[in-house]
RNA sequence: GGAGAGAUGGUAGAGCGGUUGAAUACACCAGUCUUGAAAACUGGCAGCGGCUUAACGUCGCUCGCGGGUUCGAAUCCCGCUCUCUCCGCCA
């Protein structure tokens, strides 16, 4: 969430923050026509609040009056009648207040965040600037198959009995592909905890519906999640979800600062919108398997460690061996949460393209002042954290990584280094 | 699923209709003392939002959440959520 005092601040030599944040908005692609909204509606807020507030004192007086009297023994019943009338007033414009707060709240849930100065503008995917290339994106010497060609050969994706049992977008990892996907499992979180020291955990894979507006997946993007009907329970799209609300409502001593997470979970996403995309094999599933990175940091470190949770994610990458790109999102590409954002892409050989197979924002104080997670500076006021995350990694992308890359002419396919000592020694699936 | 108990500030824990935004303790901050630290002592110390500020100040809201009763609610009533104990069921 945006702060609105920070957008009513009047320009101090450079640029005002509404001035920038406009900006920010043009660049997003997205409308101004909210900001100018809720700007006019919080001015409207604070003359009724003041209204309100002012009735309010008086009868917060009186009342006090009337305790004097009667501790004193006198007659107060002249008072009471006249507070009588006063307290209707006082609670309709009450309530009329508070209707004006919740309209300012639920406009501000639906501004994104403001970006970074670094971020590149641009209208779309086509925008974004290649921070660096690991690896080469080789063809290999003979015709490479995609990932579903190769699972299907080998009989261990199943997407047609999927198909019957639960419908599009769902698949069987059968045998080997399942022992894979639990071995990249152990091997990302075995590497994070003990390596890069993250605290393992696995969350809550529902949550309810204020961890989601924590998180920002709503109002907005309801319809992006799976909901329990008939409860206030949804299924997370990411476990960013529940861990990020871990600290919600909660006071961090500075000195705990920062504190690091890694998350395995299955995230379910409903891909509404995205009919007729990627509809072929594992990359856009209902369900998928990721292990996230997650960081509470001070705000005078969240960029530092934003470069270092990233590097986090590479690593995964280079111990697997696989090639990749870095991406620094452009303003038309970046998360409506993010104010930086870098996509890890890994090269496919099969499909002949870089995919995503991570994602590691900076969210700076958005997540942290809509679930309210602060700390306390030493000896002094509150103050709003900031919040990271990134995939380490997705696991079905790396699935689909490991079968392009290390697939042979044969139709088999070898077992990364890194990942033998997780499938028992073996070397390769044939 | 049934029965009961509870939810108060950073933490623990009083208060159960009228200057109580809240005793007390711990933690924390500042000071005195000390070569330094500890101890002791003194003082300070909730959050959020208005108005107004150079600073001070002042007003309102908040005792799990939402309603109600009342001139006035942490305190009484209703609903919800969560936690704990016991019984039942269960991987």
């Amino acid at each position: 969430m945006i702060d609105i005092k920070l957008l009513e601040k009047k320009a101090e030599g450079g640029p005002s923050y509404y001035d920038e944040y406009k900006q920010t908005l043009l660049n997003r692609g997205a409308s101004v026509d909210a900001l100018d909204l809720v700007m006019s509606q919080n001015k409207k807020r604070k003359e009724l609040m003041t209204q309100a507030e002012t009735a309010k004192a008086n009868q917060n007086k009186v009342s006090g009056e009337i305790a004097q009297l009667k501790k004193a023994g006198k007659d107060a019943t002249s008072l009471i009648e006249e507070m009588g009338k006063l307290a209707v007033s006082v609670r309709e414009m009450e309530q009329t207040a508070a209707e004006a707060e919740i309209e300012v709240t639920n406009i501000l849930l639906t501004l994104p965040n403001k970006l970074r100065p670094e971020v590149p503008v641009g209208k779309s995917e086509n925008d974004n600037k290649e921070v660096k290339t690991v690896g080469e994106a080789k063809k290999l010497p003979f015709k490479a198959m995609e990932h579903w060609e190769i699972g299907e050969k080998l009989g261990i994706l199943d997407f047609e009995r999927a198909g019957k049992v639960t419908g599009a977008r769902f698949t069987f990892l059968k045998g080997a592909a399942a022992q894979l996907e639990r071995a990249l499992i152990q091997f990302f979180m075995d590497l994070h905890s003990e390596k890069h020291g993250y605290t393992e955990m696995i969350p809550p894979f529902i949550v309810n519906t204020a961890s989601c507006v924590g998180t920002g997946q709503f109002p907005k993007f309801v319809d992006d999640v799976f909901h329990l009907t008939g409860t206030d329970y949804h299924l997370i799209p990411t476990a960013e979800v529940p861990v990020t609300n871990y600290y919600a409502n909660e006071i961090l001593k500075e000195e705990d600062l920062p504190q690091k997470f890694c998350a395995y979970s299955p995230c379910f996403r409903s891909e509404a919108g995205s009919h007729g995309r990627d509809t072929k094999g594992l990359i856009r599933q209902h369900q998928f398997n990721k292990v996230e990175l997650m960081v509470f940091a001070h705000p005078s470190q969240s960029d530092e460690l934003h470069e270092q949770l990233t590097s986090h994610a590479e690593q995964v990458l280079l111990d697997l061996e696989l090639p990749f790109r870095r991406m620094l999102l452009c303003s038309g590409d970046i998360g409506f949460g993010a104010a930086k954002c870098y996509d890890l892409e890994v090269w496919l050989p099969g499909a002949g393209s870089y995919r995503e197979i991570s994602s590691c924002s900076n969210f700076e104080d958005f997540q942290a002042r809509r679930a309210n997670i602060r700390f306390r500076p030493n000896g002094g006021k509150p103050q709003f954290v900031h919040t990271l995350n990134g995939s380490g990694l997705a696991v079905g992308r790396t699935l689909i990584a490991v079968l392009e890359n290390y697939q042979q002419e044969d139709g088999s396919v070898l077992i990364p280094k890194a990942l033998q000592p997780y499938m028992n020694g073996k070397t390769k699936i044939s």
